[in-house]
DNA sequence: TTTGTTGGTAAGTAATAAATTACCAATGCG
DNA sequence: CGCATTGGTAATTTATTACTTACCAACAAA
């Protein structure tokens, strides 16, 4: 479990397996009980939940021949620690103000003219 | 724009793409400058901005002949919305004791035995 | 208009990742 | 022990995606 930031991004990133995340974040469950829900084979669902679990975004105990997947709270707040850095809106706001600062560093003089936004796609 | 939580966990989910969204989010900058910066092409650069785009993590304002690109904190406000879900562990507690009830009502008696964490890997 | 600069798009390739089937290990029960 | 249940691993195939080169569009300056 080295739970880096990239791990966890590219773990939710998958549709089936951010699926399976979310159905075991809600409810742990075994591999077999999950194989049975998402139409993918079992061997599929082991192997996501082996990226979750490498993502540090859940945990498993074994109980008997089976073995039980649950929500590691930890990884997510791990991720969300990351996010906090660049949702602060006001970090956003100095990095643009900065930038103004360096465009017109960058060229003597700072034609503030054809300047539009692209909201489209 | 769709701005779901997936194309946003798979945008930051490659490295040299998370990397290019790191530097936009610092300091405001435009395709050219990034590749300069990142040895990959500047189609590639250009198709990973895309991505964050469409993922809502970035956007871009024309100037003149150059495009600078930005961070938009609101699709990492978004991102951060949908990790707050699961990151309580209160609800991680409370889902976890749902499923010692269930685990009992599967089967009628619940031997508790042999149960053992897996923490390595 | 011509020339240079900046970037997005197209098309193709190479690498990665998600899925399958088949097999094997471990546990529990008769 | 023999047998069933559960799930992880191996090996392969298929699909996706990241990257490249080549080309084209928009704008600025001469």
């Amino acid at each position: 479990m080295k739970a880096t930031a990239t791990l966890g991004f590219a773990a939710l990133g998958d549709p089936t397996r951010r699926a399976i995340f979310e159905r075991v974040a809600r409810r742990p469950s075994t591999v077999g009980k999950l194989a049975a829900q998402f139409d993918v084979s079992r061997p599929a669902v082991s192997q996501h939940l082996r990226v979750l679990k490498d993502a540090g975004l859940v945990a498993d105990t074994a109980v008997g021949t089976s073995r039980i997947y649950r929500l590691e709270p930890r990884g997510v707040e791990a991720m969300r620690h990351y996010l906090d850095r660049f949702w602060d809106s006001a970090l956003a706001a100095f990095a643009q103000a900065a930038e103004a600062e360096q465009a017109a560093a960058d060229r003597a003089d700072a034609t503030a003219s054809a300047k539009q936004e692209d909201k489209k796609s």
